[in-house]
DNA sequence: TGCATATTATTTGTCGACAAAAATTATGCA
DNA sequence: TGCATAATTTTTGTCGACAAATAATATGCA
């Protein structure tokens, strides 16, 4: 607390502020360090950064622009609720986006795309090795994201990575430091997909998203214990 | 020019700024009236509202993570282009969201909603007989957008109004003041929708929407002469 | 005491100003 | 003249401060 020197202290590139506080809530958040509900205090945030409030403001309306807050106008900012009521549409709308996007990076993936996608198999195979919860989540989501990269549709892979975030966050909720079997499967499969991937047969690779896809929905269903699943069979 | 009195004037409630500067420019950017590359200006749009820079960028920093607008660090901020060169990836979740949004409206639907959507169908139907071309894309975006959120997924309503957005752009680029005779065809074949969403039928809905949709890409792609349709047979 | 109103305090939205970064123009030297 | 460097202008990012809006607290009256 002791401010010993009064000497101007930058210390941080001109643009860099807004994106460091961006990063850091954003994590916060999806990591449950600051649950659903927590207020966010601009003040408050920039002391702890040591800045004014502008580059926060700023900070925090791209978080409320991708939906991560709530911002009720003149009143207080608080992070958004995971809405447990309309569950099942987060499911369809996961479900669909692992359908497309593998079947699209069966269609257009590149090389070098593989690559990539095989060293983020590797680290998901290590943290289930490892037994390590977090990790596995943060891990099946780089390998699936790095998938639709490589399909190469911007429109499926933004959506895809909100649903993959938002994902991130649910799961927080019921692995906080788990341990589970269940994974061993999903490497497997992984390993299937990445086949299938590189033989450039979409097919199957909407049919091993969808096996891959449904397993995970019914696995956090069965937390949620609820029924009613939607059967988008296209 | 003449400022010719000094009695602060804010005629203007707290926090409306942001959001007249969001739509305002939202709109002249979807309507073209901003064409894509077109320079944005803080300190214009500033004086032109008579408010500061702050609520401006704000607008702005909202724009930018719809991906209306480019902002290069330190740099200018312009309207961003249409990508041309991957439109494919456009058309491709055009028409997996008019299937979805369709199939889902057949099966989570209320009656209330239909009401709302025959609403927006009597709308485009007038404007395709007043052959008011610009009217024709606003309209029957609503049309469809009502369908969507008839379907109650706010992960695919969320995306479809983006591409839709984009598709007014796109339209815009061909549609300036252009009489055709094709939609009259897209008004019976809105009914046709309407009827089997009224129905539930939720495969027949699909149907149809695939049919619709790839008569808009095809009509739009004749537009650019451009081959390669990508066949999501799902 | 219980409740309505008034006062104070906190927080948000907006403003004008300044400084860093980049673009533009001017200057010097070969 | 041609090009590199320096000075100037323009534009953006950040700051501290103020005012509106709301929340919290205090006061008055039955």
């Amino acid at each position: 607390m002791t401010d010993s020197d009064t000497n101007s202290t930058p210390e941080r590139k001109r643009g860099s502020g807004v994106k460091m506080v961006y990063d850091l809530l954003r994590d916060e958040i999806l990591d449950l360090v600051l649950p659903p509900g927590s207020p966010i205090d601009e003040v408050q945030l920039a002391e702890r950064f040591k800045m004014s409030r502008t580059p926060i403001r700023e900070a925090l309306v791209r978080l409320a622009g991708e939906g991560l807050i709530d911002t009720l106008p003149n009143r207080s900012t608080m992070v958004s609720n995971i809405d447990f009521l309309n569950m099942h549409t987060f499911f369809d709308a996961l479900v669909l986006m692992y359908r497309v996007t593998t079947r699209l990076a069966a269609q257009y993936h590149r090389a070098e795309d593989l690559q990539v996608i095989r060293a983020h198999q590797a680290d998901f195979a290590a943290a289930v090795a490892a037994q390590d919860a977090l990790a596995m989540i943060a891990t099946n989501a780089a390998f699936h994201s790095a998938i639709a990269e490589a399909g190469r549709n911007a429109y499926f892979t933004g959506l895809f990575n909100r649903l993959l975030d938002e994902g991130r966050r649910i799961l927080r909720l019921y692995y906080q430091s788990y341990e589970d079997r269940l994974p061993q499967r999903f490497v497997e499969e992984h390993e299937d997909i990445i086949a299938v991937i590189a033989a450039r047969d979409s097919e199957a690779a909407d049919r091993l998203a969808t096996i891959h896809a449904e397993q995970i929905v019914q696995q956090i269903q069965k937390l949620f214990a609820r029924g009613g699943k939607l059967d988008i069979a296209l």
